[in-house]
RNA sequence: GGGGAGAUACCAAAGUGGCCAACUGGGGCAGACUGUAAAUCUGUUGUCUUUCGACUUCGCAGGUUCGAAUCCUGCUCUCCCCA
């Protein structure tokens, strides 16, 4: 394996990170495999609780990417030992266990989709209830021993649960040193991680130590902020843009991102090259709207391609902007000579979860039928051979009627 | 082990026998505005129902009452204090 001298190399991982610890370990390490030739190992755990990945996990799946192709040994840990504990970071609730079969289906889905971003190839697939599921109870209580409470509950998230007296159960002390296990087991150089991460990462160096082995050196990066400006990009915030979505919904809700985020999207989302970041956050500031929908483009890009980032800015424009109809739009079949109230067709749909809120949409002029909004909450459709009707509701569902 | 407090809709939080489908805030949704957002303003936010209304909902299960989120009993869970 040829490396990039260590100067290029530190330029692309420093790339968008919040933290790195320490840095001067990172710099011989990189020297040494250099030397040696032998990629460093490049550890990155993920949580299979939640298998649908957006954004938010792009920022540090691309980071492991980065050393991939910097020629590194990247290992992805699916944790589904750690999975059935829950991780409390950034929780001010005791999580659910999950059962190991859950945490191994959602596994697979996770690394699916992951390896849009990653090298499949090369990504070493690792399952830690392979080595965590042997401990023996005496294993832990060894484990256990090596951390002290009050160093556990240092951490903000625990802190400020404790404070809330909102309860912490016992088990969840054990998280962090269930991570940092695997990477005893690993051997791991470098983890990757969110900002979130770092007390869990840190224990990672710190049993490493007292394993006798060379520490890992703690790589963080920003929590992404999501699509509502405030608050990290998550699931349970809804304000994410999932690596499935479909490239139209990927370009929209990419505009609807507050003006302040468009350089950070570019620095921690994209893969426009480094020396072009200065540019890109001048335009950013002076004309964020072209800088936005080249932002949404960019992304819309690297998880589809061209044509359907072209097709997916057209669809934008024509239907937010210009308020136009879009070209294609789903199809939905009704029986000839039927007649339907509207409120139950929009349910019917999926428009609306139930009739009271198609009935609310009607009313408060969020529906439309070819162009015209209706106004009356009782209006009925009834379709002949042909009809052929287009559905809105709200700014952005649209459905063909057909019969 | 002993004593005390609590569990309300997506979240937070009022309500302590009828006026409660449940104040209020956040969030969500829709409309106006805009380059998309944000901000702002307006409306809306259990299900079914055109209206009237009906039904389900206030940790779980029973009970008292004409009537319960509100009272009683048991259960489950959580927090605090003492040991």
């Amino acid at each position: 394996m040829n490396f990039l001298p260590v100067g290029e190399q530190l330029e692309i991982i420093r790339r968008g990170t919040t933290e790195i610890i320490p840095e001067d370990e990172l710099k011989n390490k990189l020297q040494r495999s250099l030397d040696s030739g032998k990629p460093l190992r490049i550890k990155l755990g993920c949580d299979p609780t939640r298998p649908d990945l957006h954004l938010g996990h792009s920022v540090i799946l691309r980071k492991l990417r980065q050393f991939q192709d910097l020629g590194h040994h990247a290992i992805l840990i699916i944790g589904d030992f750690t999975g059935m504990i829950g991780d409390p970071t950034g929780q001010n609730k005791t999580r659910p266990a999950l059962t190991v079969e859950d945490v191994r289906a959602n596994g697979q889905t996770y690394f699916e989709q992951a390896a849009k971003i990653l090298d499949p190839d090369k990504t070493e697939i690792v399952y830690n209830s392979d080595w965590l599921g042997k401990m023996s109870f005496e294993d832990v209580i060894k484990l256990a021993s090596s951390y002290t409470l009050a160093r556990m509950i240092e951490r903000d998230d625990f802190t400020k649960r404790f404070k809330n007296e909102d309860p912490i159960a016992l088990h969840e002390f054990l998280y962090p040193l269930a991570q940092g296990q695997d990477s005893v087991h690993l051997k791991s150089d470098v983890e990757l991680g969110g900002i979130d991460q770092k007390f869990n990462l840190l224990v990672g160096r710190h049993l490493q130590k007292e394993a006798g082995l060379e520490q890992q050196v703690c790589l963080m990066m920003p929590l992404l902020v999501g699509t509502d400006g405030v608050q990290k990009m998550s699931k349970s915030y809804d304000n994410y843009i999932g690596l499935n979505d479909a490239p139209n919904d990927m370009y929209g809700k990419m505009l609807r991102v507050p003006d302040e985020l468009i350089y950070t999207y570019f620095e921690l989302l994209t893969d426009v090259p480094v020396q072009e970041l200065p540019a890109l956050k001048q335009k950013a500031e002076t004309d964020p709207r072209n800088s936005k929908h080249e932002l949404a483009w960019t992304i819309t890009r690297m998880y589809y391609d061209e044509s359907a980032a072209d097709a997916a800015r057209e669809h934008f424009e024509k239907t937010i902007i210009n308020k136009e109809i879009p070209d294609e739009m789903p199809e939905f079949r009704f029986e000839a000579g039927s007649t339907h109230k509207m409120v139950h067709i929009i349910k019917e749909v999926n428009f609306a979860p139930s009739n009271g809120e198609a009935r609310r949409l009607i009313q408060q002029g969020g529906v439309s039928l070819n162009g015209e909004t209706i106004e009356d909450v009782n209006a009925e459709v009834t379709f002949k051979t042909g009809t052929e009707l287009v559905l809105k509701v709200g700014k952005r569902k649209f459905g063909r009627l057909l019969a």
